[in-house]
DNA sequence: TGGCAGGGTCATA
DNA sequence: TATGACCCTGCC
């Protein structure tokens, strides 16, 4: 891969295994748009960013070589052997099928209490729903970054959430998940969830941890592990997921403890696993 | 236009 | 270990 640095953008040539729209809808984030062209628009943090991608050449608008080495380069994961991983997995021929389906997926590397409220509302709900609830968020309670002429939001820290009352987020209409929110703010604020130990710890821990704030059970520790501290044999499982082993590993034993099935199919790259199972499923359409 | 189901989790029994 | 209830709203 090739950098280049011109007229206030980074363009990166020879960029194999990264694909933008499948790695912004493979389910892993709620806060990347496309845009009117061939771009799109998010942010890590309070950093926002326009991107897009031609082919293998991606380009990042409006960013510097150091902001690219210090934040993006990371956040994408670009420095870490797609090929490899993938290589290691096509073992396994449902593998095959599902990384030929979203061979440029990329896990990105998130903010830890981000990835831990988007997911808390993603329980029992629905996509486009999730991002309007965390839009919300961000909009009444993030930092105003000047971007592009407009303004977008930072999402909110957990010391601002932890000054709310359920009547403050009413207007988010995330139902009975604003007392959950409340909760994971104020054990993030409070270190009564500790996130630097979170990543210290191994898998087992990591998850007991989590499971300590209300409303985060399994499913949603394992996304937050996953996305949020790159915990990668998480093997979030959904009712996405629940669909395609169904449907792609008849015979096996998923169905008494999946999670079990994928450490034993799928050991360390669980969670890659899982994101390319995630996006064949949707992308197929394969029936309940 | 009504009714169902949705990236689950929690509280009961 | 197994059922409901849960806020609200896309989508059929």
């Amino acid at each position: 891969m090739q950098i280049e640095e011109t007229n206030n953008h980074i363009v990166l040539h020879g960029v194999t295994e990264f694909d933008l729209e499948q790695t912004f809808s493979c389910g892993q984030c709620f806060r990347w748009e496309r845009d009117t062209g061939e771009t799109y628009t998010g942010l890590f943090g309070a950093h926002p960013l326009r991107i897009g991608q031609q082919g293998d050449v991606i380009t990042l608008y409006h960013t510097t070589k150091e902001e690219y080495e210090t934040i993006w380069c990371g956040y994408f994961d670009l420095d870490a052997d797609y090929r490899a991983i993938q290589a290691h997995l096509a073992r396994d021929a449902v593998m095959r099928r599902a990384i030929s389906a979203g061979r440029g997926i990329r896990l990105l590397v998130q903010e830890p209490f981000e990835t831990l409220i988007s997911f808390i509302i993603s329980a029992n709900n629905n996509i486009p729903r999730i991002k309007g609830i965390i839009a919300r968020l961000c909009e009444a309670f993030g930092a105003p970054v000047p971007f592009e002429g407009g303004t977008v939001y930072a999402f909110p820290t957990a010391e601002t959430l932890t000054r709310l009352t359920r009547a403050d987020l009413a207007p988010l209409r995330a139902g009975f998940r604003d007392k959950y929110i409340l909760d994971a703010a104020q054990k993030a604020a409070s270190g009564a969830v500790d996130f630097d130990a979170v990543y210290a710890m191994d898998y087992a821990a990591a998850k007991r941890e989590l499971k300590k704030v209300m409303g985060v059970g399994d499913k949603v520790a394992d996304c937050v592990l996953l996305f949020g501290f790159q915990k990668y044999d998480a093997f979030p499982v959904d009712v996405w997921v629940r669909r395609v082993l169904e449907h792609c590993y008849p015979d096996d034993a998923h169905r008494s403890d999946a999670a079990a099935f994928a450490r034993e199919r799928f050991g360390p790259y669980g969670g890659f696993a899982q994101q390319y199972l995630f996006y064949y499923v949707r992308e197929n359409k394969i029936a309940k």
